[in-house]
DNA sequence: CCCTGATTCGC
DNA sequence: GCGAATCAGG
């Protein structure tokens, strides 16, 4: 890729707009940060407005994906209905009061519910999102679209995805729900 | 670790 | 002029 007029041009509006010298190689294509970098050097461009360097770093809350513990689908026989008073002399009791991490998650949200599980799969509002575009998504960043693609606030979920998974745990669970009602076992 | 821009320097 | 490698920093 070579530079002509017209990139140079987009360049130019890119980066006096404020983006990074990434997101800007990203649109372009065919070019590295460092290609972009380099050009807006020679272009003498280097200073703009306000260089909030860095991006923004969000810091995570508290995603608390864990705790689901399984509330039993279906079954509805042995015991669990009451509330017995005597638990298992040999099952030490699976409650596992509390954790720092739920009780601050309830502070911030304050208007958590105590349902742990997840529920409608339907178009339920993202938890936080980082309003990602596509050409920041990178191996790790969740990939969950948010929005209507042909609208300009269009954007992904962005959250960490780790390594194997293309979405954020939340967004995991939406993806990934096997046709749940059909372990009919034999 | 991820990302940011800045510089250097061989091509 | 170009941009990978490297540096310096958040």
């Amino acid at each position: 890729m070579n530079w002509t007029d017209e990139r140079v041009e987009l360049l130019k509006k890119l980066w006096s707009e404020g983006l990074s010298a990434s997101q800007i190689a990203a649109q372009l294509g065919g070019v590295s940060r460092n290609a972009v970098i380099g050009k807006v050097h020679r272009l003498k461009l280097s200073g703009r407005g306000k260089t909030t360097t860095a991006a923004p770093r969000s810091k995570k809350p508290a995603p608390a994906p864990v705790a689901a513990p399984r509330p039993t689908t279906t079954s509805s026989s042995s015991m669990s209905s009451g509330s017995a008073s005597a638990p298992q002399p040999t099952m030490r009791a699976t409650v596992m009061k509390t954790s720092g991490a739920a009780a601050l998650q309830a502070e911030v949200l304050a208007d958590a519910v105590a349902e742990p599980i997840i529920r409608h799969n339907e178009n339920v509002v993202v938890p936080i999102s980082r309003h990602l575009t596509l050409l920041q998504l990178t191996e790790r960043t969740c990939k969950w679209p948010v929005g209507d693609p042909l609208h300009e606030d269009f954007h992904f979920c962005g959250h960490e995805s780790g390594e194997s998974s293309p979405y954020c745990s939340y967004h995991s669970k939406l993806a990934f729900q096997p046709t749940a009602e059909r372990r009919r076992a034999r």
